[in-house]
DNA sequence: CCGCCAATGAGGTACGTGCCTCATGACCTT
DNA sequence: AAGGTCATGAGGCACGTACCTCATTGGCGG
C-alpha cells in the first residue's frame, strides 16, 4: 500500500481533490502545459504547497518511457586528467548507478574553441538533453552554448566557467582555494623561509591564473620570507616542463620549493629524478594522474592537490538529470572539495 | 517509444522469450524466489548476460509500491562530529534526493552498547530495511546486528567498523591512512625534527588506536628526529583535552607539534589560545566541526583531517538502497577520501 | 442568439516490474 | 495406478505519472 508507518503517499490525484480541479489540470501545471489560467495554477501549487506532495521520479522516469541523454565533451589529447575525467565517467555509467541516464563521451581537440562549438552545434535535442563541457573562454563557445540553450539542450560547464554563457551551472573546485592551499602548506614546509619556483602552463587559462592568484595572495600575507621565481609558462606538455624544471634547478642550486599550477607532471618528476634533488625540495603539483601517483610514491612530489574527477561526474550527471526532469538541477550539490594528497593517503 | 538513436530497451519480456521460459519464471530468476531449477536458472541468467538485461530501478521501485526504509543509529552526546553526522542525514534526505528512501534517526546513549543493542532489537522489519550504526566493538552489539539480520534488516556499520559481525558493509575512513597522514604532514612541518605530543579520546575505540598506529610507523620510518609525548587520554571530552593540554604546554614548552587523534577539540583550541601558544605549534585534529573551524581560522590549528559526514551519509543512503533492491550494495562505492582541511580550502 | 475559442474535465493507455492466483504438466512415492 | 509434490506457464492487477483524445463548460464578440 505503499506507505510507512501508515502514511499514504501522496500522489497527483490527492492535488486535484485538494485544488478542486481534475487530474488533467494538475498534469498541466505540473508539466508546464499551457492552456491554464492564472487562477487555476495558482489553486494547484497552494495545493501542493499544502498537502507537501512531491513527484514521485520513479513513476515520473518510467512513465516518459525514455531515457536522459547526456554528452560529455572532453579535450583530446595528452592531458592525463582529461583521461581520467572519460575514466570517471565511464565508470560513472554503469547501468546500476545511470538509472535511466544515457551517457556518450565526444572527445575534440584540447583548446580548440571552435572544434567544441561544432560539435555543441551538432547536438540532436532528440538524443540529447544535456552538454557537459569542459570549455575555455572563447566568443565561438560562447555563441555555440547559447545556441544549444535555445535548441532546449541544457549546458553545464566543467572544471572550468564560462560565466557569460547560458551554462545553466559550473561544476568544478574553487581554483583560488587551490592556489592559496598550496600557498599554505609550502610555507609550513619551509619555516625558514626559501626559494619557491611557480610552473603553469599557461596564464590564459582561467583556472590557472585563479591558482596563481591565490598563491600569491597567502604568500604575501602570511610567509615573506619565502621568495618567488617565476611563474614559468609549461604549456601543460611534459617535455617543456621538463626542460623548465631542469634549467630552475641548475639556476637555482639553493631552490627551498616548487609548484607546478598546471599539467605535464610527467616531465616534473623527470626533471626531479634526473637532478638528484628528488625529496630535497618540498614539491606540490595538481591532479592525481599516474605521474603524480609515481611522484608521491617515489618522493619527488610531496602534496597533489585533485579535482576529485569521479566527484565531479558524479554530479553532472546528477545535476543534468535534475534539469531534464525539470528542476534546476541544483539540488545536493555540495560543491567539490579538493582533494589533498600525500604519499600516505593515496586511494 | 522508450528509445536511444532507435534501440529499444531490454525488459523481463526479452529475457523471457530469448531464454525460451514465461514471465514468471523470470522474476522468480530475478528476485531469488525459489521453486526454479538450477538448470532453468542458468539458462534465464545466460539469457540475462546475453541480451544484456538490466533491471529498470524506476519500474521496480514503481512496482514495489513501497519506500526503503532506512533507520540511522547515532550516538547521542556533546559530540560535535556525530551531530555533524545528523545533520547530514537531514541534508540528504531532502524528497528529491532520496528517491523512495525513508530515513530515520535514532540517538542512543554513546558508548553504551547495551542501549544501541536494545535499539536494534526494537526495530520492525515491516518498516525497516536497513540499519546503519556508529558502535565500538561490544558482544551485545555484536549479537544485535546478527539478530537484525536474521529478521532481514541489513545493517551497515558507519565510522567504526565491527568486523566478526553479519554488518553488509563498512562505510568510513581508512584510518590508519589518517594517522599515517597526520605524520607525514608533521614531519615536513618539522624540517628540524622536534618534540610531537599526542592526545587520543581512548585507545579502546578501534578508530584511534588505528590512527594512532599508522602515525608512528611513518614517524618511524621517515622522521627519526621527531620524538613523541604521549599518547594521552582524553575521552573525547572537552574539559579533560584542555587540562591536558594546558599540562603539557606547561611541561614542555619546546613542545613542537600535537596531534589530537580524537574529539574534545573545544578544549584543545581553548587551551592553546589562552597559553599564548598557540600558532607557534604545528596542529593537527580530527573532523570538521564548528570548534576545529575555529581553530584553523584563529590559526590555533594548521591542519583538520575530516571524515566526510556527507559523502558517507550518501553512500549509506546509496548502499541501502542497493540492499533492499537486492544487490550487493557495493555499486558505485567510492572509498570515502580523508579530507584535509587548511584555513585556505576550507568550504 | 449563434458560433468561436480558451479553459477544464473525463477517461484511457503506456511505461517495466513485483507479486498474486490458478492451471498444467512431469515426476516421484507407495 | 493413484495421489502427491515440484517446476513452470498464463494472465492479471498494481504502482504513480505522462500524454493523448474527446467532450463539456463558460464567456465573448458580432
Amino acid at each position: 500500500m505503499n506507505e510507512i508507518a501508515g502514511r499514504r503517499r501522496v500522489t497527483v490525484h490527492d492535488v486535484a481533490r485538494v485544488a478542486g480541479v481534475s487530474l488533467a489540470t494538475v498534469d498541466r501545471v505540473l508539466n508546464g502545459r499551457p492552456g491554464v489560467r492564472a487562477a487555476t495554477v495558482e489553486k494547484v501549487e497552494t495545493a501542493i504547497a499544502e498537502i507537501g506532495f512531491h513527484r514521485d521520479l520513479s513513476a515520473s522516469l518510467l512513465a516518459r518511457a525514455r531515457d536522459i541523454g547526456v554528452t560529455f565533451i572532453i579535450p583530446d589529447g595528452s592531458n592525463a586528467f582529461m583521461a581520467s575525467l572519460a575514466e570517471a565517467i565511464e565508470r560513472w555509467t554503469a547501468p546500476a548507478l545511470t538509472d535511466r541516464v544515457h551517457t556518450q563521451i565526444l572527445r575534440v581537440k584540447a583548446l580548440d574553441g571552435a572544434a567544441l562549438a561544432r560539435a555543441l552545434d551538432g547536438l540532436d535535442a532528440k538524443t540529447c538533453d544535456c552538454a557537459v563541457i569542459v570549455a575555455g573562454e572563447d566568443p565561438a563557445v560562447l555563441a555555440a552554448v547559447d545556441a544549444a540553450s535555445r535548441r532546449d539542450i541544457a549546458v553545464l560547464t566543467l572544471v572550468s566557467d564560462l560565466p557569460g554563457s547560458q551554462r545553466r551551472h559550473f561544476i568544478g573546485i574553487d581554483n583560488v582555494a587551490a592556489g592559496r592551499t598550496a600557498a599554505s602548506l609550502l610555507g609550513r614546509f619551509l619555516p625558514q623561509g626559501g626559494k619557491v619556483a611557480l610552473i603553469a602552463g599557461s596564464l590564459h587559462l582561467r583556472d590557472h591564473s585563479d591558482r596563481l592568484a591565490g598563491f600569491h595572495a597567502v604568500l604575501a600575507a602570511e610567509f615573506p620570507a619565502i621568495a618567488v621565481v617565476g611563474p614559468l609558462e609549461g604549456h601543460d606538455e611534459a617535455s617543456q616542463t621538463e626542460s623548465i624544471v631542469a634549467a630552475l634547478l641548475a639556476e637555482h642550486p639553493d631552490l627551498a620549493g616548487l609548484y607546478n599550477l598546471g599539467a605535464g607532471n610527467t616531465g616534473l618528476v623527470k626533471a626531479l629524478d634526473s637532478s638528484g634533488q628528488a625529496g630535497a625540495i618540498r614539491v606540490i603539483a595538481h591532479e592525481l594522474t599516474a605521474a603524480t601517483r609515481q611522484g608521491l610514491v617515489g618522493g619527488a612530489i610531496d602534496v597533489v592537490l585533485d579535482q576529485n574527477p569521479d566527484g565531479e561526474i558524479r554530479q553532472a550527471i546528477a545535476a543534468a538529470r535534475g534539469l531534464a526532469l525539470g528542476g534546476n538541477g541544483l539540488s545536493g550539490n555540495a560543491p567539490i572539495e579538493i582533494g589533498i594528497f600525500l604519499r600516505d593517503n593515496l586511494r
